[in-house]
DNA sequence: ATCAAATCATGAAATAATGCAGTTTTTGCC
DNA sequence: GGCAAAAACTGCATTATTTCATGATTTGAT
């Protein structure tokens, strides 16, 4: 790319990322023509989101599928009386709102930024026409579709069955295993939300952690957890 | 269909119940030719099932999907240590093990007919055969799978996020709602099973019907349940 | 029809969880 | 940096839930 392009190209399409490196591509590229994904990038559109922002607002109609590039996410689920429930926490790479592709087009729940996020926002009339055309790549997107329903029902069975103790010991072996891929993280979640992914109060999350670093099962201190004895709070997991 | 016809046919391939009223047919068949119609039939088994029986068992993996003629089915997920969680109750017709078709062909979960049931086998890889060489048919079979994904998670972010006496309010509206279809019923499930359906104790579950029945709200008398006041439910189920 | 096993039911004690009131700490903003 | 607001924390009273012990009833097998 030359430098006098580099110079003029965010005038004509400001690009947050290299559409040439997006997992998406690579994950589905071998399926699909470059000029297909050209259109796709074309008309495809990246968005920053901060921390708080809402990507996809519950029960709005949407066109889009979201490819979640960086960042992480929550599935929030608002009811009438303006309860919040968590139903997962999602980290980049990440495919989201694919309920909408095969179902309807009215957002199940919302998609809240929980860390500064940058998306590519895909037109999904356009993704199905290309899919249409080709059924390697519509079984492609169906698998990473279904997949992440059958990921969050599993996440759900964890939640539905289970104490609070073992919702919390889930919560945080789930953060650790699945988001922040380590022992020892700093959340980006408050407790209020925690207490909304684990289905309990905010009081219950603080004594819970509180009583967990205690044990010497985790330290605590603010935001900052480090998982010091994973086999024990494995056991809480399972004994519930 | 003449006598003759009749007399013979069971010896050459029994069939429980007709194909040509069959409600996967009607969904499905203005999309697919008769030909095709008659091939999947011809490959396909009818079985029945009684009380307690499993259909599909957890871990185990399946080359069918399975046509829910008639009867009632849970979906069962048993844990190591043998506990088990009911997630969601169906009634005929219903069209279950779609997660196999387009993921992997392990059973996620075990389906147990909690009445006796008809159905029907239908082999995955010649209903892919015909879906991929029909867009239609493809979306129809796709809504259907991806309605089954949405309405379990909808049943358990109510259960998730509630206490014992709005998930059993829950658990029984849902009953009356789309298993029974009528304010009164003859359970076909055990306390246990209601107990491992709500996720609470089975002793819970008989307590806070013998509430519900004192307060008037239900009358209980063994399997009968009667539901004298659904908008008490309803409130109970709504407030948690 | 009878017996054993499973299910249903009840109450009481122990444990778990929530909700509240009040305090400290952190965060964001001017 | 200082201030206000939000978040985090603590202990305690209240409520919810489980567990256990016990007995009645129903179900299924012989």
């Amino acid at each position: 790319m030359s430098k006098l392009f580099l110079m003029i190209e965010p005038l004509l399409r400001p690009r947050l990322f290299s559409c040439d490196t997006c997992l998406f591509k690579i994950i589905t590229c071998q399926f699909i023509k470059q000029s297909e994904f050209d259109e796709l990038q074309q008309r495809s559109s990246q968005l920053k989101f901060k921390k708080g922002e809402y990507i996809l607002k519950q029960g709005a109609t949407t066109t889009h599928l979201v490819f979640l590039q960086q960042g992480i996410i929550k599935f929030n689920l608002e009811d009438e009386s303006g309860k919040n429930s968590i139903l997962t926490i999602t980290k980049a790479p990440s495919l989201i709102g694919g309920a909408n592709v095969f179902y309807e087009s009215i957002n199940m729940f919302s998609v809240v930024a929980v860390e500064d996020c940058a998306c590519c926002l895909i037109e999904i009339p356009l993704l199905m026409e290309i899919a249409l055309g080709n059924t390697q790549y519509f079984m492609k997107l169906l698998e990473i579709i279904t997949g992440m329903f059958k990921t969050s029902i599993l996440n759900f069975i964890s939640l539905a069955h289970k104490q609070v103790n073992g919702r919390i010991a889930d919560v945080i072996l789930y953060l650790a295993g699945s988001i922040y891929q380590s022992h020892s993280f700093t959340l980006s979640l408050s407790r209020k939300e925690l207490a909304e992914f684990a289905g309990c109060s905010t009081e219950n999350v603080i004594h819970t952690l509180s009583r967990f670093h205690r044990e010497g099962i985790l330290t605590v201190s603010s935001k900052k957890i480090i998982i010091n004895d994973p086999e024990r709070l494995q056991k809480i997991s399972r004994i519930g």
